[in-house]
DNA sequence: TTAATTGTTGAGCAATCACTCAAGTTTCAT
DNA sequence: ATGAAACTTGAGTGATTGCTCAACAATTAA
């Protein structure tokens, strides 16, 4: 045995996903890094390897914590289609400074690294696959109880909820007013309720 | 009188434009626009001052060409809100290798530089509440034919068009395949088409 | 107490960044 | 032809990039 690493390994994560998903992968230095995570370049390099590792490391941790949230959310809910819509909405009540009040971290990335990392290009497409195929299994619920129409095709209803929830928070990152992101998430979420039978 | 510029204005911010749009601000070197420019470094600051500026005027160029595009689209069409609605289906037609088969230029700006470039960020908001205020006079323009209800509020209809557009073009970012990206865009135009009264 | 092991440190590496400028080239009015 | 003006050139600026590593500190087993 030897010496216990002295840094925080899930605070250190906790702060790279926070300052990636703010400034990019691209606007994101070491020096940035350092000081987020309190440590040395060398603690940085022997604890996560590289900028793209830990920057992957920071994605799948979103990730997790995505998918984690809607399924949370989605167990609790007595109806799959409210809690759909129910997401949406939720949005447009996120408080003022609440760091999800931008765009989503792996719309963000998709966009930033697509044309220069294609490592974390194509991790970000799986992420993005796998939430899809989450929201796909709400509306497989909402189906099997029969709150949509039996003939719905759930992978292309998830896809479109998808694209709204993309949206929405794109234009969360715009900084609209309140009210017209309330509006907006308002018309989203009656478009998924409006497919109740 | 002396020497006349050698170089084309134009078509070396048509090139500055399309890189830029593909890599991003961050991702885009001097060594990157040298190349896709034809010029050297001080001709390149003496025709554009900085990087910034000339990312500034390659933003302009995209934005005035993505407006007057939309325009003609309109003023050709008999019914504003097919104009709309057929603007949409026409990202699912565009050809496998069109540049505009990513995200639309004025979100990745927006994304790209709010946390690291204000004046970018700025110039970007003001871009798109233009690009809204020309959605918004087309739904108005629909309501003044009796194309849809009177008492809808085109302003907000605009911006969930808007948000269709940016999600749609994300999509095409993504690489969906053909199919996916056609239902999608086939189920946003049908939001639209129910609007008509 | 000692030896082995692991973690921390930060000065500093080569490469690249956005950018500059003195020198040379091309044009036009005279 | 000549001088002045405008443009081009590309080597080179200091700053910053992602990253390394030799020296040191802390911990544990023996």
């Amino acid at each position: 045995m030897a010496r216990a690493a002295s840094y925080d390994r899930d605070a250190a994560l906790e702060a790279a996903m926070t300052l990636f998903w703010r400034k990019g992968y691209h606007a994101t230095s070491l020096k940035d890094l350092e000081a987020a995570l309190k440590m040395k370049p060398g603690s940085i390099y022997a604890a996560f390897d590289s900028k793209e590792n830990l920057y992957l490391l920071a994605l799948e941790r979103y990730f997790q914590r995505s998918r984690d949230a809607f399924r949370t959310a989605l167990a609790r809910a007595e109806s799959p289609l409210g809690a759909l819509a129910a997401h949406l909405r939720a949005y447009a009540d996120l408080p003022p400074e609440d760091a999800a009040r931008q765009a989503c971290m792996l719309t963000r990335t998709l966009v930033d690294t697509r044309a220069t990392d294609p490592a974390i290009a194509q991790a970000t497409q799986a992420y993005l696959d796998e939430m899809a195929a989450e929201f796909t299994r709400a509306f497989q619920a909402a189906r099997d109880r029969g709150e949509i129409a039996p003939d719905s095709d759930p992978a292309r209803l998830a896809r479109r909820f998808q694209a709204y929830v993309t949206a929405l928070r794109v234009e969360l990152h715009r900084g609209a007013p309140d009210r017209v992101i309330r509006d907006l998430a308002e018309d989203m979420a009656r478009e998924i309720e409006a497919l109740r039978v």
